[in-house]
RNA sequence: GCCGGAGUGGCGGAAUUGGCAGACGCGCACGACUCAAAAUCGUGUGGAUCAUAUCCAUGAGGGUUCGAUUCCCUCCUCCGGCACCA
């Protein structure tokens, strides 16, 4: 045995593949369609990552498996090649970005190729490449020359666009402008004033550029935008169509943050403005006593004139623009603001005049910019009124609703009432009076409690019950604490509900302990205890006196929850989500508001002042404006320069090129300017998957037959960083182009999954700077690609992070080694084979169990007998039995042989069976016959008058000579292929018929050699020149290579092939290996490939146990292996003597029957603990199992004079005995 | 702070409609082979103890249950995302 030679191997196959193109996709096929997808790369100059690896080497798994199971696999690979770290490479090397692009490429492939991933290259695509970019650009105009309909909710044509009348030229063109879908405003974007140029978000790293460490500012400048945010409900709703994980659903959903709430309009005092704000809580709107605007606010402008501390508001709006985002993040603890002075906002529900402030604790982007801010019931509010001595006025309370002996009873009357919480401070000692209830029906533990009677306040009711319910007579109020809260309970010690009851809290300290006996009334209900400070918490047991106790610890605290209206004038007593719907119906009658709806989305900021981007294909005309490049002009190329190096205005570097920038407009020819801002990156990967489909064409980005064919993605796999950025994108564009009928799914993607990361092996993020990244080139080379495949699929679920361990690889590799030697223990029998067909209308079940079922397109009885014989491991099967499942076809007038054909075609895509056309007959050479030909011209109904007819014929010609003939056709149901196998027996036509056989043409023939007519024959005879025999052998010798083995049942009374003697020789690895069949699958199916490899180990451990390894079970073995390392799987399959390569092979099925288990291990629990374990049925009876389960020497052992109390069984699996 | 996810041997991890905790691999120990080492093969490997047995163990504490790694509550830790979102 040769040693395992993996980096040989490795290399043969790869390049045998790449030659064959056996992993290439087709476009359209009778098979089912997968498409699976990784996030394209882009080519670094450091190179593949081990993390590349991982996620493409789990897809290819997948797609492996799927093109064994029959499905017709996309599996593309290109190169998302745009972007920032090749041009700051070009600038620092003094190399064009075109040409570092190209050296990256080349080796990312060469690398990709070394552990060989089953991509179809002949699809490869670069985002780089003018002939892909001109369809990057074509989508932009696409996007530029169209506009949202909010009525059909989808994107139009913008020719569609309603223009208003009586519009000017100008306002035209800017009403237009302002509905394109990619549009121009001015914005702040990140700035580096050292480097002089903008920054996008992912170059600022801290608050700092990322190339000279300089703090970054913000800079207004116009930029492209795309309207993504009018998408925002359809990106969330289309959510429930597609298969994500949960967490990535999530966290789009969160990164959209839609909020539903009202608008609501504040009018400002003596004067013509409103403010919008936009409120999630519409219903605290008469708790706002204030409003605050964000420093950037445009109203602000507007109301300068009277605005008394002008300078004042200046200035902060100033410093409010230069703090960073993160200063204005990270200092979000103390909040700051001004007051405009001499300004006044109404509030629209109770006409109160309001003062209005700005602070940056507003922003300017969410919402309108503006709030109205109640700070007694939001945070942010309430901490910004304390600072500034702001009104906080209460209009939600708590509200508490009693559960088990405390809810409301029906049968029992409604009471309302005012009561009041008295916590009493002891007079010396930090102890509190508390009441514990145990004499009445409560269970509660409270401070007093008493009703506020007619006349009084709260605090003069507190005193007064303090002095009746504790006896003590000299105390003070010290203060009322807290919030009014609300409670819904049913009072037993008084029979009643308390409905609404108010509740508030007086804190009051005694002075000294002068004291008189409580009256009994007062305390028949409850004990008056001292409890210490520290235990008052774990003492009270009902929410409200808590609540009041905690406030008195721990101060006043905003209320953000929902409860019941006070202080809000006719809404008084409504609950929360009640209040919302009536004062948003309010607003809207009042003409001061209206529902609305917000999202935390952003348009998305599309322009990048670099070079190494595509163009975007506008023309600026001062007279015409923005105008696009028609598609013919596409692709707008970048031109090559010289030097990428930024500008000093803040243009991107395209901007110097005058010979470049300097066009005639197209629609009035006079000089005009390109657009010198490039696109994103994130632009080409939006739609690069559409391209893989049709990678060439050159006159659509690609053809809607085939993006009907293709799309969506089955299964697209990405990390999770992608989630918020280029998954949303690229669903955004899917839709656009979805809205214009460009593609035909609203989603591109059915499903997403994420791969984890790989950390290093001290648990960090891999990184040059720490030194700690492991390179995939090397391990490759040391271990074999075969090896790391497995690695990196074993080391941990798939989704997970997990740190890379040298020494675990090694592990991988000894198992290669392993299925490496086990060849020199394999047996060399033959095989013996089945296909699992479309079982449900095979009409002889048992005949079928076991066998390849073989249909046959005849009702000829003859032949059917004699295929039967032949073919003896074979279950075949005639027309007539599935006559009554199946359509006849419609005979068309063509020979017999040609009919026989199409038949047989025909009922093997009926049925999905192997099915053979059985064509043969007799030729006689002077009829210059082919196969069939005599039987169709002779057939008379009746053999023997066929042949005399034929000897009539004949009579006169000399040449007698004559040969039978069979040509088998075998159809391959499943890629409509097939195959033809022959036999010929020459001889001669005899004069006479003779023998008393008048079966077929045998009377009227007489083989070469024998001196007998057929029919004279003795079967022997017959048999050693039988040409069926001949082509049926043959047929034979190509089914045994074709299909895949059956799985073992019962096979009684009939000849054992030699699967099944494997199977009675060596039944715990047969069934070992059908387990493994069933685990491995699911796995894949469920992406869980550590488990999978897990179970092929058990099973090559299982086989390893073996004097000698059944072929079967390791060619098996070696198919499900494939996925996983492909190479050694290919090799050692070609040393078996396989023609065909392994991942055309079968996906194989496992037999349900076969993996139950006929016995079990029974467990026996003495309360739930394992005391014993028997052998015993699978089936076993409760009763049988339990009689069994006492009867165990350990347990009675452990029952010995105990008492049992119950046995519990499980059925197939345990006895629990309870004592 | 908010939203996700996770915590199991020396390590990566396995097992969840609640039913034998630690599959598989790494590491380690001992043995075989060897002059020796490596490689390979075999055996063992959660902890404790008076060791053929019993007890303790799935981040901590509590609950439901005959039985909890799995379900519920409280808390702690770690990872990822967002971060004044009105």
């Amino acid at each position: 045995m040769t040693k395992y030679n993996y980096q040989k191997i490795e290399k043969k196959w790869q390049k045998e593949w790449s030659e064959s193109g056996i992993y290439e996709a087709e476009d359209f096929s009778s098979k089912p369609k997968y498409y699976c997808l990784i996030e394209f790369p882009y080519p670094s100059g450091a190179g593949l990552h081990v993390g590349h690896l991982r996620s493409h080497i789990a897809i290819d798994i997948v797609a492996r498996q799927k093109r064994m199971n029959g499905y017709n696999v996309m599996y593309p690979i290109g190169w998302d090649a745009f972007g920032l770290p090749t041009e700051n490479f070009a600038i620092k090397t003094k190399t064009h970005p075109k040409i570092v692009t190209e050296d990256n490429v080349k080796n990312f492939t060469k690398q990709i190729k070394s552990y060989g991933p089953s991509f179809d290259w002949s699809r490869e695509i670069n985002t780089t490449d003018p002939e892909y970019y001109k369809w990057t650009q074509w989508i932009f105009l696409k996007l530029f020359n169209s506009f949202y309909d909010e009525k059909l909710d989808k994107a139009r044509p913008i020719e569609k666009l309603k223009i208003p009348k009586n519009l000017n030229e100008d306002e035209k063109r800017k009403y237009i402008d302002d509905h394109r879908i990619a549009y121009e405003a001015k914005m702040a974007i990140n700035w580096c004033p050292s480097c002089k140029i903008g920054l996008a978000n992912e170059e600022v790293v801290n608050d700092a550029c990322e190339r000279c460490g300089a703090p970054a500012e913000k800079k207004n400048m116009k930029q492209w935008m795309l309207r993504i945010t009018k998408y925002a409900e359809r990106l969330i709703c289309d959510l429930e169509t597609v298969d994500y994980l949960d967490k990535i659903k999530t966290q789009q959903i969160n990164w959209i943050g839609r909020s539903e709430g009202a608008e609501v309009e504040f009018r400002i005092k003596n004067f013509e403005f409103r403010i919008n704000i936009f409120t999630t809580r519409p219903d605290t709107l008469f708790g706002c006593t204030y409003m605050v605007l964000a420093p950037e606010h445009p109203m602000i402008k507007n109301l300068e004139s009277r605005i008394l501390n002008l300078e004042e508001i200046k200035k902060y709006i100033l410093q409010a623009k230069n703090k960073s985002d993160l200063d204005r993040t990270d200092l979000a603890k103390e909040k700051t603001g001004v007051e405009l002075k001499g300004i006044k906002a109404i509030n629209p529900a109770n006409n109160e005049e309001i003062p209005i402030w700005i602070a940056d604790y507003v922003l300017a982007t969410y919402g309108t910019g503006a709030i109205m801010a109640v700070p007694a019931h939001d945070e942010r509010d309430f901490e910004f009124a304390k600072k500034f001595g702001i009104d906080i006025r209460q209009v939600v309370a708590p509200l508490f609703v009693g559960e088990g002996k405390n809810k409301i009873r029906k049968d029992k009357k409604n009471t309302k009432r005012e009561v009041v919480d008295v916590i009493i401070k002891h007079w010396e000692k930090d102890e509190y009076f508390c009441l514990d209830w145990c004499k009445s029906k409560n269970d509660w533990k409270t401070f007093i409690v008493g009703g506020i009677e007619k006349g009084e306040n709260a605090e003069e009711a507190a005193l007064r019950e303090a002095k009746e319910e504790s006896g003590y007579q000299n105390m003070r109020v010290v203060k009322k604490i807290g919030n009014t809260i609300y409670s819904r309970f049913f009072a037993a010690h008084k029979d009643v509900n308390r409905r609404d009851a108010k509740r508030s809290c007086v804190y009051i300290e005694l002075l000294d302990n002068s004291f008189i006996e409580p009256k009994e009334k007062h305390t028949k209900n409850h004990e008056g205890i001292w409890i210490k400070k520290k235990e008052i918490e774990n003492f009270i047991n009902l929410p409200e006196p808590k609540i009041h106790w905690d406030v008195l610890q721990n101060g006043e605290k905003p209320f953000t929850e929902y409860g019941v209206a006070i202080n809000s004038g006719q809404f008084n007593d409504l609950e929360t989500s009640e209040f919302e719907e009536q004062i948003t119906a309010w607003l809207e009658k009042n003409k001061f508001g209206k529902k609305a709806i917000n999202y935390k989305l952003r348009d998305w900021i599309f322009s990048r002042q670099h070079y190494w981007g595509e163009p975007i294909p506008i023309v600026k005309c001062e007279k015409c404006g923005n105008i696009s490049l028609s598609e013919k002009d596409l692709p707008l190329e970048l031109p090559n320069i010289k030097n990428y190096e930024p500008t000093d205005t803040g243009e991107s570097p395209l901007a110097k090129i005058d010979q470049w920038v300097n066009v005639k407009c197209p629609r009035c020819k006079e000089n005009a300017k390109r657009e010198t801002d490039t696109m994103p990156n994130w632009a080409g990967s939006s739609w690069y998957f559409l391209r893989y489909l049709d990678p060439k064409n050159n006159t659509e980005f690609a053809s809607p037959e085939k993006l009907k064919y293709w799309m969506p993605i089955d299964l697209y796999n990405g990390g999770m960083e992608h989630t918020t950025l280029h998954l949303l994108y690229s669903r955004f564009w899917h839709k656009f182009l979805f809205d214009l009928d460009y593609v035909n799914t609203p989603e591109p993607y059915a499903k997403r999954r994420s791969h984890g990361m790989i950390l290093a092996e001290d648990g960090q993020k891999m990184s040059k700077s720490r030194g700690n990244v492991v390179n995939p080139d090397e391990v490759i080379k040391k271990y074999g690609a075969d090896t790391v495949r497995l690695y990196e699929m074993f080391m941990g679920p798939y989704g997970d992070a997990i740190p890379w361990n040298t020494s675990s690889l090694i592990g991988m590799n000894r198992f290669l080694q392993r299925v490496w030697g086990m060849q020199s223990k394999v047996g060399t029998q033959d095989f013996v084979f089945s296909s699992e067909k479309k079982q449900n209308i095979v009409p002889d079940k048992t005949r079928a169990q076991n066998l390849a079922s073989l249909l046959v397109a005849t009702n000829n009885q003859g032949k059917l007998k004699e295929l039967r014989d032949h073919l003896k491991n074979f279950n075949i099967i005639s027309l007539k039995e599935i006559g009554k499942a199946i359509e006849e076809p419609e005979e068309n007038g063509k020979t017999f042989a040609e009919n026989s054909l199409i038949k047989a075609k025909y009922y093997a895509k009926k049925t999905g069976y192997l099915t053979i056309a059985d064509d043969s007959g007799l030729c006689v050479n002077a009829l210059e016959g082919r196969p069939g030909v005599f039987s169709s011209r002779y057939a008379e109904g009746d053999d023997r008058k066929g042949c005399e007819k034929l000897i009539k014929e004949l009579e006169n010609k000399a040449d007698r000579s004559a040969y039978y003939k069979s040509v088998i056709t075998l159809y391959n149901p499943e890629n409509n292929e097939y195959d033809q196998f022959d036999g010929k027996c020459e001889g001669e036509i005899l004069d006479s018929l003779k023998g008393n056989k008048s079966f077929g043409y045998a009377p009227v023939f007489m083989t070469k050699g024998l001196n007998r007519s057929n029919a004279e024959c003795s079967s022997e005879e017959r048999y050693k020149y039988n040409h069926r025999k001949q082509a049926v052998d043959k047929l034979i010798r190509f089914l045994n290579e074709f299909l895949s083995p059956v799985p073992f049942g019962s096979a009684q009374g009939k000849t054992l092939s030699q699967r099944e003697r494997d199977a009675i020789q060596s039944p715990a690895t047969e069934q070992a290996l059908h387990k493994t069949i069933k685990k491995v699958t699911e796995d894949i199916d469920n992406l869980k490939f550590n488990t999978a490899i897990s179970s092929l180990m058990i099973f090559a451990n299982e086989m390893e146990k073996e004097k000698e390894i059944s072929l079967i079970h390791y060619s098996q073995f070696l198919i499900l292996l494939s996925p996983f390392a492909p190479h050694i799987a290919e090799e050692l399959w070609e040393m078996l003597n396989k023609k065909k390569s392994i991942h055309l092979q079968k996906w194989p099925k496992f037999n349900p029957e076969l993996i139950k288990e006929k016995e079990i291990q029974l467990v026996i629990q003495i309360n739930g603990k394992l005391r014993d374990q028997m052998k015993v049925p699978t089936d076993i009876s409760e009763e049988e199992a339990k009689k069994a389960a006492l009867k165990s020497e350990k347990v009675q052992k452990w029952i010995k004079g105990k008492e049992i109390r119950k046995v519990i069984f499980v059925k197939g699996k345990l006895v629990n005995v309870v004592i």
